[in-house]
DNA sequence: ACAGTCTCTGACCGATCGGTCAGTTACCGT
DNA sequence: ACGGTAACTGACCGATCGGTCAGAGACTGT
């Protein structure tokens, strides 16, 4: 692996564990074998670390959302769905325990922005298309306690679960919490 | 409302939002119209601040483990816990929040490793208790889902919704995913 | 009027923060 | 052998961090 990928690596791990604020520079340096300066030549700021630690994500993100407009959470495409976000949330854990707790906070910062727009952007259409207050707790639940059990997973009590029996049983569970939510017609 | 539970409060707040390593004491200052000095007479350090602001909450929390310890979550009192469970993250979403997502990292910090130590009690509980994959991650998702979800009610999308319509969706969903879940005898 | 105590403050401290810059090393094609 | 460039470094900068300290006001009981 390259440094600067190795850097991306290590910044985003620490940004995850000890937030965003409370890892420096110098720490990640020091993880990586290198000087403070040596991390400022791979990266213009701090802030183009987390873009650079963060972006990809986003950027997977906002496709999963973009193909799924209009068609979203009928019972047809609803199962589709939930595979797709649970693949996202296997690969993108640390990102998305990231931007779901210190998303408020890290305002100004662009990337940050932008994932905060699909948040709304996601969170708004179920307000549109969802009724009741226990369907959007369903939501809330399903999305949030995923990413959360996902989060604490590596470190937790869970060890090295098998990834196939983890990815096959959040399906279920998501399937399961959001089936008594119906949806309406756009 | 005093000036020390004000401190309290508007600290309690700001390490929630912007972590504890992202806040600092000159903002606390700010936000409660005093100086950096004043906040120091109140409480000894920022570690004092964080302490006295999520110590009540973890002893709580305690207190509903103690409570319930042996009996824990047969048929007949799981409910009652659930809704012990469900009570206490109404009362205290932004303790959990923090602890829930700066717990690690924020090590070596005696209110914190308190939490941390009530959480692995819990978890190496369930991890004794529960025998399938699929079982740990609906424990996971009930208790995560649900404090994150509450964690950003308050400025997410969801407005001010009532207290008792939450709580008891609340109960209903969390009951629900616990349902499948069987727990051996001790 | 006086002493004591509670609350609060600005000035100051060493440490660390993110970031700049000049310079060194190593490897490259020619 | 030589110039160019990518990778890296230590020294240094202003700002901010948590924390200390001496003292200023305000309010008490005597």
């Amino acid at each position: 692996m390259s440094t600067h990928d190795d850097l991306r690596a290590i910044a985003l791990n620490e940004f995850a564990v000890a937030g965003y604020a409370g890892t420096s520079l110098q720490r990640i340096a020091e993880l990586a074998g290198l000087s403070k300066s040596s991390v400022l030549y791979h990266f213009d700021s701090k802030e183009a670390l987390l873009e650079a630690a963060i972006g990809p994500a986003i950027d997977r993100m906002d496709a999963i959302l973009g193909s799924i407009e209009g068609s979203l959470l009928v019972d047809e495409t609803r199962r589709a769905f939930i595979e797709q976000f649970v693949d996202f949330l296997l690969e993108h854990r640390l990102e998305v325990h990231m931007f779901i707790n210190q998303g408020p906070g890290l305002e100004d910062v662009p990337v940050i922005d932008r994932a905060n727009a699909l948040v709304v952007t996601l969170s708004t259409f179920f307000s549109s298309a969802v009724s009741t207050v226990e369907d959007h707790l369903r939501f809330g639940i399903a999305l949030g306690g995923a990413a959360y059990v996902l989060s604490v997973k590596q470190d937790g009590s869970l060890g090295e679960l098998p990834v196939d029996e983890v990815r096959a049983a959040l399906v279920t569970i998501v399937s399961e919490l959001l089936a008594p939510v119906s949806v309406r017609s756009l």
